[in-house]
DNA sequence: CGCTAGGTTGAATACGCTCAAAGATCGTGG
DNA sequence: CCACGATCTTTGAGCGTATTCAACCTAGCG
């Protein structure tokens, strides 16, 4: 059985058994991270890429009065810091939301890839691409919906890009988020967020059983939050690109 | 006398003139357009890319109820459209909001600039994190910041973004951007940008004459809206990736 | 058993929104 | 060159969504 990273690399491209040893060539060594670790900080030199093999992580910022906005969340499958070899300094941080499981390598060793395995390189950089759209998702989310509609959205991407990793059933997933965190995600206060879940909850829309999400109709979820999963699933790479890249 | 895109790339790496001429190879072809011109809709096909030479453009997203969240915005010396050969349908749209001059190539010129000038390759790819990172000030921006810093924080940045480009004075820059723009930036409405305009104004932190917007004290301002201009800024490519690309 | 982290609820307040209408500015055609 | 329409700005009034403050409840863990 093949880790997350493999699972959503390959929805892309087929992958060669060439290209798996590529990509296994930077899975030689773990590190593994206890729930509230901090795997960088604002203003930390970024020295190494860490690809997520199980756990969940987010990506957040830091206004001096406390404030705290989180960018986005981070899953298994997902990379972490790909941008080392180009920007030296973090201007974010990251910690761990839960215990997590990840390969560790230095951020030059993405380089390699592009020029060993090209294919699997687009694969990675399709990677880069995909976190910018969830990252303008976020903008919209947080810009222009209400509370109740913004919450929903949230839901809906989560279940979407961990189906994407075989970590979702047809429309339940284990959420290991607190509501603090949901506020700080959704840029509400902690108590708004209290109350759009009761109103999610008394809608019939979810059920949060434990930490798992329940998501009673996701037809009308979607329509209600007017939610596309287009953002988060791979088409495929334009076919030019493919040629390209033989 | 050079382009914008060679102005801002030239603060990152001094290129070389073989450098150059690789980035020329780019500037073939122009295009130019009207206001409100369209470059691209949610949904087509992206098949060019295009380097800014001048003029302002937005990048955003419509809901179905005519709510429209702008993500950002495009300057002379960005890039519209690099994830052209990694993505093959647009999720957002992008209009221009004055009249632009640009360079257009296709998507896939851009590998063969990875191949021939890695350094300058590196350099286009930094100004895709540099995109990514100002997406991220965007969400906090929204998220966690009250109106009047918003405004403020979103001033500040283009004011930095256009002297990289040799765009704006030391306080000050034409911006060509109605209040019904701003509104869809900031995630606000536009009667509430309006009177936040007053304040700001009122506050005598800034002055708007014809288009032009003149920021009273730069330093006030940015303490107010807890600004700092490292996503902006290049720093320089950390030295890992400069020895790896020589 | 007591502490801590997380969830729930109420009450009062405020920030930003909607609706509405009136000015100002600009480009264009008569 | 002026008049007209279109676009953009400004202001008022009332409302609503989301915030803050505060308290209490619950479950898990040492």
């Amino acid at each position: 059985m093949h880790g997350p990273v493999v699972r959503k690399l390959g929805t892309l491209v087929n992958l060669t058994n060439e290209e798996i040893t590529c990509l296994e060539s930077l899975q030689t060594e773990s590190r593994s991270f206890d729930r509230h670790a901090t795997l960088y900080g604002e203003g930390d030199r970024i020295e190494l890429t860490y690809m997520v093999v199980d756990g969940w992580a987010m990506r957040y910022k830091s206004l001096s009065d406390g404030r705290r906005q989180i960018l986005n969340f981070i899953l298994p499958g997902d990379f972490i810091g790909i941008y080392g070899s180009l920007i030296d300094t973090a201007d974010h941080s990251v910690d761990a939301l839960t215990r997590m499981q990840t390969h560790v390598f230095a951020p030059q060793r993405i380089l390699e890839v592009f020029g060993k395995c090209p294919r699997l390189g687009a694969a990675i950089a399709w990677t880069a691409g995909r976190e910018e759209a969830i990252l303008a998702e976020q903008v919209v989310r947080i810009g222009r919906r209400s509370a109740f509609e913004r919450t929903a959205h949230l839901f809906l991407e989560l279940l979407r890009r961990l189906q994407l990793v075989g970590l979702a059933g047809q429309r339940s997933f284990e959420m290991p988020l607190s509501q603090d965190i949901l506020a700080d995600s959704l840029g509400l206060s902690l108590v708004h967020v209290n109350r759009t879940l009761r109103r999610l909850r008394q809608s019939g829309l979810v059920k949060l059983v434990d930490k798992r999400l329940i998501i009673e109709d996701v037809d009308r979820l979607e329509r209600l939050a007017e939610f596309s999963p287009d953002y988060i699933e791979a088409s495929t790479l334009p076919p030019a690109t493919q040629a390209e890249l033989r």
